[in-house]
DNA sequence: GTAAGACATACGGATATGCGGATACTTTTT
DNA sequence: AAAAAGTATCCGCATATCCGTATGTCTTAC
């Protein structure tokens, strides 16, 4: 189980605090719309999620083409309510309108 | 006003972490006594410290020989919930103790 | 004013971290 | 099977971070 240290070196990037509040807030994302919301290239999304996956904060699932993340289910108590409160702290809607406004987005709004 | 990330950053070292703990739980310290808590080399402690303050998260005081740090009164809500969150994850006893069993404590127990 | 204690900072070196670009792997489509 | 799309990983490099030692500053005690 994670630890508080790791934990916080986790959120302690930039990409990944934005990768971990998008997903508390969407629940669950495939790569290519992370890249396009957070808008930078695909290999430091896919790296900052291996971390985080590896971490045991995220988990993954391939859906066809597409490998969705989302929070871990076993994420302890204490790191859910660290991502509420950095959620507070950090406004996530420029992330999420150009989210919205992806240009075919993969099932959107129908899983 | 300290954002998110940079607070992230700080919390993303096991010193910090536990200086941090430690102010939250016992309001005020002085250099010597975090010190002896953390079983570690002064300057080591004082840097940290140091980073803390510029960065906003601690205020010091001097007290005639001593300097006393202690959280900021400033620090936002959402820090505030993440260290009693990390608090929650973390146990301090063994840091507590050895802070009480401090010999030559300063002004232990009267301030 | 000299010594001693508490604290801060400068310095050089070791390690960790994040990056972009290239490339490999996997799945779907044709 | 070949192409295309989505994703993962490897590489070399630049920078950031942390450390211990040594030294400087400030305050109190004698």
């Amino acid at each position: 189980m994670i630890k508080a240290e790791g934990f916080f070196k986790a959120l302690a990037d930039g990409t990944r605090l934005r990768l971990l509040l998008l997903l508390l807030d969407e629940d669950s994302l495939c790569v290519c719309e992370l890249v396009h919301a957070l808008d930078t290239h695909q290999p430091r999304i896919s790296r900052h999620l291996a971390q985080l996956r590896d971490l045991g904060i995220v988990e993954d699932e391939r859906r066809g083409q597409w490998v969705y993340y989302r929070l871990s289910p076993a994420l302890p108590d204490w790191a859910h309510s660290i991502l509420e409160s950095a959620a507070r702290a950090e406004s996530l809607k420029p992330f999420i309108q150009r989210l919205q406004s992806m240009p075919n987005r993969p099932f959107a709004g129908c899983s």
